[in-house]
DNA sequence: GTTAGCACTCTAACAAAATGAGTGCTAACA
DNA sequence: TGTTAGCACTCATTTTGTTAGAGTGCTAAC
């Protein structure tokens, strides 16, 4: 175990090379910060720390900097919960105000003020699937030969596709389907309406065989965009504001998997079960990240997952800053949820 | 007037740098191409083409580069229609296939073949307002105090929002209502439905102030919703492959630029009266994208602008390849919507 | 256990020199 | 009169050499 000293003397060069950049020495640590211990001490200590795998260095005569077990110890223990300022936290509030009419729009939004923030690319996965439950249907005719189908669910969403009304096929007739299609399914999860129920309301209501079809697809359908992972990606700009990524080839190679939406998607969901994943480094299970780090946070309502918010960086990250935020939109997120049911 | 050797030799040296990068010097040209003549009488001719503005050197012992009117004479008078590989048409095919729901899919399609093909940003304006008709409104019951309200546009478009219902209201009410007010608006075009049209309404059905209210809000939304322009982005990791943007900072600026939505649409909106327009370098009004090239293309269908597209990139473009690509989605784009109006 | 002192290492910054691609000019040639 | 070979010249780029500085490790003294 490492006393306090060697403890402190770690944190101070992880938060000095976290916000530098820059190899630390002895003596940087030794003038910035009043330790009450000579550059030759704190030499000595650095050696030790470099010796049980804390520190490295580039070469010979320049500074260390932390390794990824640096970095994993220092979020695991040495990591001090931070607040936002009211700065951060009023333009956090006016960057929701800005742009917001639909759900989408605030996950968008939450990827634009998580990288905002953090200075990093965030990813947003939104799981649609929370629970929207089947009211009704209704069909809103349009023309002779073609007709609005709405489905309604009790979130107060209505999805709705133009259908082909068969030829002479009176409105009377066509409430009358609405009716039964929709007392079958009524109370019914989206995503618990199965291939096998409508194949048996096919069967149930097969007089109509054209309707039926055109129905069928929009429900799929329908169902297909609720249950849709949605990704957005936030910040791939502020990449370029990390030294990290001064080289354009490593910002291409990084732009080049988080286009790949299945990756991000796959990226997000490994993550998904435990509250707050952070991973460093080379303990990222995917290739092309391994010299970054992930700060993860999934967040729930009612014990469901409704999304999962990310932070991919360098390494060398703020990870106090990023949790600090994360945890903020999470409080947000929640209220503004819980405003939308009521 | 230069005459056709001239012309000849300007041609190469602008496709060479084009495809290159790299000033050229009269032997490469020399060398590559065979004209039959040496170094030095292309040198003459060099010396020539700088005297009148369309050559540049960078320092006295590099190669030439084309100058702004050089490009301006090349895409003028030098340029020949190429036509598409069947490989380009169908991996541009295939790219729309892969995901078309909606017409923001299209677009957004349509964005990233443009900066695929093209290795540069791409931008798309869709204007949304291409006259929808106001049918009718449907009020949709949700539960005890909240209704849908569903706006049906002859496009076959639904718009739908949650409202309030007034307390003790009955569904023969609402219909009565929702009745009333469809008739009023019923063949107006959405951008039609002034404040004057809506307050006049108002005065008519006032009795029902609380649900007036809400719909007011959703119509004029909707309204807006309908006549705004989206604008979609593509490529913007093409950027990094162009040797002009090796330089972080440049890529940095112009990707601040690109990130103002606003800017944008004014952008595109400026050159959306003619069918094909090129700016090249400082032609370009907007200042940051003067070291730029944008060429736009605006398609219309009965006559109406229905969007517009663009390739923004350095001067150094391929205008030849970006024309074409243009041309071919244009085709392809208007079948696309054709297809939808049948 | 802590610290001052010192030799040593290695990079980054700078300067000087070599390289080479390309030009402009002149004189000769067809 | 247009074309070309030859040659001196220019200037960015690359290479090589040098220096300055930051930092270390070790030792001996406190």
């Amino acid at each position: 175990m490492l006393n306090d000293r060697k403890k402190r003397i770690l944190q101070l060069i992880i938060e000095d090379y976290i916000s530098t950049a820059e190899p630390v020495g002895s003596r940087t640590i030794a003038r910035k910060y009043d330790l009450g211990i000579s550059p030759a001490t704190i030499r000595n200590e650095m050696s030790d720390l470099e010796l049980l795998g804390y520190l490295e260095q580039p070469h010979t005569s320049a500074g260390r900097i932390p390794s990824a077990q640096a970095y994993r110890f220092y979020v695991d223990s040495l990591i001090e919960p931070g607040s936002l300022t009211d700065n951060d936290m009023a333009l956090i509030n006016s960057w929701y105000k800005e742009r917001r009419r639909n759900i989408d729009d605030i996950f968008q939004s939450t990827a634009k003020i998580l990288s905002r923030m953090t200075q990093n690319v965030s990813m947003v996965l939104a799981n649609k699937d929370a629970g929207a439950v089947f009211r009704y249907i209704k069909f809103l005719p349009l023309d002779s030969s073609h007709a609005i189908l709405c489905i309604v669910t009790d979130d107060g969403n209505v999805d709705n596709c133009v259908v082909e009304i068969p030829l002479g096929m009176r409105p009377e007739e066509m409430d009358y389907l609405a009716g039964r299609i929709s007392r079958v399914l009524e109370g019914k999860e989206l995503s618990e309406i199965s291939d096998e129920l409508l194949s048996a309301l096919h069967m149930d209501v097969a007089e109509d065989k054209v309707l039926f079809t055109s129905f069928l697809q929009a429900i799929k359908r329908m169902s297909r965009k609720q249950n849709e992972q949605r990704v957005f990606l936030g910040g791939t700009k502020q990449l370029l504001n990390q030294p990290e990524f001064r080289d354009v080839e490593r910002v291409k190679s990084l732009l080049g998997i988080l286009e790949e939406e299945k990756v991000v998607r796959d990226l997000l969901v490994a993550g998904e079960d435990s509250g707050l994943k952070i991973t460093i480094g080379t303990e990222n299970k995917f290739t092309g990240i391994q010299d970054c780090s992930m700060v993860q946070a999934t967040y729930r309502l009612n014990g469901k997952i409704v999304g999962t918010m990310a932070v991919l960086g360098p390494t060398r990250m703020e990870y106090g800053k990023v949790i600090t935020v994360m945890d903020y939109l999470h409080k947000y997120l929640k209220t503004m949820f819980e405003q939308d049911k009521e």
